[in-house]
DNA sequence: AGGGTGACCCGCT
DNA sequence: CAGCGGGCCACCC
C-alpha cells in the first residue's frame, strides 16, 4: 500500500507535459478531496525531477509554492508552453480531472 | 503522542 | 472583483 506522498507523486506524474492540475484536482485524485493542503506538504517534500511538481498549481490560477522558488516554477511552466495572464495560468490549461493513478 | 505548520480552498463580505 | 477567516490533512519535530 503506497503513502500519501507516494500517491500524490504519482498522480503529478500523470499531468501530461504542457498541462496543469490544481492541489484540490489531484487531492480529489487519489480521494483526499479535502485533502488540497497535504497535497501541497507532500510536493514540498518531494525533490525527484522525475516528478513535475511545477505542473500542480492554485485553484485560483495563482503558481503556488515550489521547493526550488516559485519564479523558478513560472519558468517551467512557460517553457512548457503555458502561458500565464496577469500572473494566473490560463483555465484551459487545467486538466479538471486528471488521470487517477492505479488500475 | 500531540500540537504546530504549510507549495491550499471556498464561501462570504 | 479582492480580501479575510475558518476548515482540512499529512508530516515533522
Amino acid at each position: 500500500m503506497a503513502t500519501f506522498k507516494e500517491k500524490v507523486w504519482s498522480a503529478a506524474r500523470c499531468i501530461p507535459r504542457g498541462r496543469v492540475a490544481s492541489y484540490a484536482a489531484v487531492a480529489r485524485a487519489i480521494g483526499k478531496p479535502c485533502g488540497a493542503r497535504a497535497v501541497g506538504n507532500a510536493l514540498n517534500k518531494n525533490r525527484s525531477p522525475k516528478v513535475p511538481c511545477h505542473r500542480v498549481v492554485r485553484a485560483d490560477g495563482m503558481a503556488g509554492g515550489y521547493a526550488w522558488g516559485t519564479p523558478a516554477k513560472i519558468a517551467r511552466l512557460r517553457k512548457e508552453g503555458v502561458v500565464t495572464r496577469k500572473g494566473r495560468v490560463d483555465n484551459s490549461y487545467f486538466l479538471h480531472h486528471p488521470p487517477l493513478v492505479h488500475r
